[in-house]
DNA sequence: GCTGGTGATGCATTTTTTGCATCAAGGGCT
DNA sequence: AGCCCTTGATGCAAAAAATGCATCACCAGC
């Protein structure tokens, strides 16, 4: 779009912090770019950017500007996309930014068959932990946020939540591997690999342990489940996930969990002690997302209600 | 703004219907117009206009695509509103839509003392019945509009209404002026001037005469409310107001309206035989209008407010 | 005071845009 | 049918704009 050029320059300079680095990364001259950005200030009236010695920071007119630019070219990529659908074929690309639960089973699978309805729609994903998904929702650089933790901020519109108990992951020979479900005092002394600070399945544990006073012996933390569930064929140690991270939306822990690693277990910890957590299932408020985004969200909140139909709600 | 040209360009041959009259609008030559056009259509991938013999046309996707455009003109006028607003001075423009009736007192009166507080704030107002209006706030040529009618498509929003109940007009010495209020009965026969059909007040009119079988003599219609309150001076008859038509803000027909013509008087039609009108004051769903219009319609609206604390809502 | 980074600016070059002349196509009119 | 007028499209040269190079001025840290 040779029409956005000057406005997505901007954004480059707004993220890079600095004009050469902005042009080298677009392969023009500082000077160019330079005297782009001093044209658009122009024709707006005033400065976008302070001028620091150490390069350029947006002021808060740039950044009012900035935000507008970044909801245009959203508004944009919805047209385009709205646009191809007429041809018939749907075109598009959609951006999601989820934690590290949905990603492992559920978004692969769910991807895969929207691509295979279709084909010309490409995907993005970036992992990250609540606040950071919602700001991505914010500066658009992400369409749909799949976030496991309370949502935050108020511009987020969640549409639809899918509540998930916490389960024990552990070798089949664990001494709780018996158990139907695990109570958190069963955890005290037991050794425990747990999900990083930031995740939601985390917050849920810190504040379970918190409250029932166990201290468990925590080897080991990392923010990559397929690590720390590769981690257990080596030591045994409990570890933590919701059922959406081991299986793509089947139930969990029975025989048909054929695509669950099956020298493992899952038990889910008992509700009195763990509160279920809630995946939220959200986009930017007031945006109008493209088509292959819009359908793309719709199909996975039809996907979950086929599965887990009882806990998925809105 | 020069990175808008071309966008600019497009909304204009849509509004024209052909390439050369946009040419000659926009003073260049076809042939780059044309070119531009070729363009964007080439970098969005799929023609935007029919040619037809006698120019072109949008098609689905062009109209997609220029609702698009517009929004963003739209946008981009409340980002330089609210940047300009940052260096303490309020810069902007704010386009109404408006029917006859609120053009008359309450309009002039309202943006004059706008300006009075904001002097770098320029108007634009369009006098349009209904319908009208809601197209020009829907094609964001209106960022506001004061509708005196059912308010028809979902897309308007409605941020505050104002009851009015219509006022008959007539000479001082005219036979019905002695009267606290009219009865449609007692205008049977009698020589009446009405407004346009479009108008609000026409509608609620016509369904008064029909609802009691009442004919009276039309010998003027118009969509001129000056031009029927002048002609009274002249040949006796009743015409029909409603109050923010009469008088800026004061209440009716009393010693202290001032502004209102001397030679005539304003009575209240029964309640029974006309319902209250409702003039509604809206904008587009969804919009975040510029600051210069956001704050106008605050202004407006706690206007009224002060005026006709009761018949004020929302 | 030196060094390494930044953004701004004058001038020559390249790229893009524009305008003129012209073509081809379709509808309305006689 | 045939003419006429208007429409959008296109080749080519001129005008305008964007770009790149070299350089300046500035500031922070050492």
């Amino acid at each position: 779009m040779r029409f956005m050029t000057s406005l997505r320059f901007i954004d480059v300079v707004a993220r890079e912090g600095s004009i050469r680095k902005a042009a080298d990364k677009l392969a023009i001259t500082s000077t160019a770019l330079n005297r782009r950005i001093l044209q658009i200030e122009e024709e707006i009236g005033q400065p976008l950017f302070e001028r620091l010695p150490g390069g350029v920071r947006l002021n808060t007119a740039g950044e009012i500007f900035l935000q507008h630019i970044r909801s245009q070219f959203a508004d944009l990529a919805r047209v385009q996309s709205q646009i191809a659908d007429l041809s018939g074929i749907r075109r598009g690309h959609v951006r999601i930014a989820s934690g590290a639960d949905a990603l492992r089973r559920f978004l692969p699978e769910a991807i895969a068959s929207y691509r295979g309805a279709h084909p010309a729609v490409s995907f993005d994903l970036a992992r990250c932990y609540g606040e950071e998904a919602e700001a991505r929702l914010f500066s658009l650089d992400s369409d749909i946020a799949l976030i496991f933790a309370p949502i935050r901020a108020a511009h987020v519109h969640v549409a639809a939540t899918l509540r998930q108990q916490i389960h024990c992951v552990m070798p089949a020979g664990h001494r709780l591997a018996g158990r139907d479900t695990i109570r958190i005092r069963d955890l005290s002394g037991e050794r425990v690999v747990l999900p990083t600070a930031q995740s939601g399945v985390r917050q849920l544990l810190d504040t379970a342990f918190l409250r029932r006073s166990v201290e468990p012996d925590v080897i080991l933390e990392s923010d990559s489940f397929e690590f720390m569930q590769n981690f257990l064929h080596f030591e045994p140690a409990v570890l933590f996930q919701i059922p959406i991270a081991i299986n793509a939306g089947r139930a969990v822990g029975g025989a048909d969990a054929a695509d669950f690693d099956e020298r493992l277990v899952s038990r889910p910890v008992d509700m009195a002690d763990v509160a279920a957590g809630t995946l939220h299932i959200c986009h930017l408020k007031g945006r109008v997302l493209p088509v292959a985004a819009a359908k793309f969200l719709d199909d996975i909140i039809t996907g979950l209600r086929g599965r887990y139909s009882d806990e998925v709600d809105q």
